[in-house]
RNA sequence: GGGGAGGUUCCCGAGUGGUCAAAGGGAACAGACUGUAAAUCUGUCGGCUCAGCCUUCGAAGGUUCGAAUCCUUCCCUCCCCA
């Protein structure tokens, strides 16, 4: 039987973003068996912001939904107290549980970007401690007893560990085992992953298969490097693309990708063709920013609209290419109309930077009104209503006097 | 239980009695340059009533004219042995 044209397109495209299937086989298979398949879509909330690395992996879920299947949105509530060691080199801490109430919501905010959330048939949220919470202990040990232990510490990260003679805590050699049951309580016949939790969802697939079920298809995708150019995306690096921020926002944050990251970028996040993203390949050496806008707009259209694209283009040239003032900038009402410079100056800020630095701003010569310089600090200056203060390169505004 | 190493400014990491608000790197910020919030270059990067003063080097005491550096106690982290 050929290929149907769905099932074609659905591989191409994700192809393009997957770095492995475990199996293609399989997940072919899957595909062709005209099951409404079961997603398992395993979060830890610990902390709640998505990037847009995440976001792939929620693209190629809502790509299935919209061929009728279904993600199980899973939140790791009950292992989230024990903290994924993955990745880690130390143990993570243990958050509250209100906490991961309030990072649930958080998170499902943003994945709604991405995920339809709005129809039961094709997501519904389940959480972990359903069944862990009320696991009997007799149970529990019959899982254990599935597992070698030199099973669990082959694992990369726990090799390091006892490379470096570091500790490893016995509750973190028990995650994956949780993750991995997890998969044979929602009966899941995919998971698609970043490659760092392959080992937990391998444990998944065997659980599986040790009680009688169909192993799910595990799907790794592919991971680039953040807006600095380094390491993956991450929150406490700063260097991601987050689902949370503004357009305007957004926008900024692709201009700050490195040039060499571009079509890497156009590849993973957005859906431009490969067609056409390998002729863009050619062109980008002569003009660069040219594609990067063009690639920080196809980012905004994805998650907001094709006009938030527009504007925040429109926006980012008129204000750092052409210089000229943004409109829409902030209004600070004054009373009276003489000021020692630095002393607006740190009323605009609030108290959020000492004073001390802004100081160095004006030495810097940071600080301008109406375009003309302040260099003194302690400069008395006039001021009038529609005056427009800037400090450094992103901070605007306009003055407004108004009567005590 | 025994032995050893260590806790330095946002992060990494030098510094072992004065020349230390503390090297170097990263991050960040500013300026220049640029078609980019890329790259590159330069500068800044504890606080203040700022050419001076004040507070920092896990905590508290002590020695000294003078301590991040020496001593004492305490707290914490890591490693080894049993």
């Amino acid at each position: 039987m050929p290929p149907s044209n769905a099932k074609k397109e659905l591989l191409e495209s994700f192809l393009r973003t997957t770095d492995e299937f475990f199996s293609l086989n399989e997940f072919e298979e899957l595909i062709d068996s005209k099951k409404k398949l079961r997603i398992k879509y395993g979060v830890d909330v610990t902390s709640p912001y998505l990037h847009i690395g995440h976001a792939v992996n929620l693209w190629m879920m809502r790509e299935l939904q919209d061929l009728g299947h279904k993600v199980i949105f899973l939140i790791g509530d009950f292992t989230t107290q024990i903290g994924d060691p993955t990745g880690r080199n130390n143990t993570r801490p243990i958050i509250p549980q209100s906490e991961i109430d309030k990072n649930a919501d958080e998170f499902i905010r943003q994945a709604k970007m991405v995920l339809r959330f709005d129809d039961p048939d094709l997501l519904e949220i389940r959480r972990n401690s359903e069944w862990f919470s009320k696991y009997n202990l007799s149970e529990f040990l019959k899982l254990l007893a599935m597992v070698t232990h030199s099973r669990l510490i082959s694992r990369d990260m726990f090799q390091r560990r006892i490379k470096n003679q570091e500790d490893i805590y016995l509750h973190e050699m028990i995650y994956p085992i949780l993750q991995g049951y997890d998969s044979y309580v929602l009966e899941s016949d995919l998971t698609i992953i970043g490659s760092d939790q392959l080992f937990n969802e391998m444990l998944g697939r065997f659980y599986q298969q040790k009680f009688g079920q169909k192993p799910q298809v595990i799907i790794t995708t592919k991971i680039t490097q953040g807006i600095d150019g380094k390491a993956k995306q991450s929150k406490s690096l700063d260097n991601y693309i987050g689902l949370g921020h503004s357009s305007r926002d957004k926008f900024g944050r692709c201009m700050k990708v490195p040039d060499e990251l571009i079509v890497d970028y156009l590849k993973i996040y957005t859906k431009i063709s490969i067609e056409e993203i390998s002729i863009i390949d050619k062109e980008i050496v002569k003009d660069p920013m040219k594609w990067k806008k063009f690639l920080a707009e196809e980012i905004i259209k994805r998650y907001h609209d094709e006009a938030s694209a527009t504007r925040e283009r429109e926006w980012f040239e008129n204000t750092f290419s052409k210089k000229i003032t943004p409109e829409d900038i902030p209004t600070m009402e004054v009373v009276d109309s003489q000021w020692i410079a630095i002393d607006l100056i740190n009323k605009y800020f609030d108290n959020s930077k000492s004073n001390s630095e802004v100081r160095r701003l004006f030495k810097q010569g940071a600080v301008s009104i109406n375009g003309k310089n302040i260099p003194l600090f302690d400069d008395t200056i006039d001021i009038a209503a529609g005056d427009v203060v800037k400090v450094g390169k992103r901070n605007w505004f306009k003055l407004n006097i108004i009567s005590s």
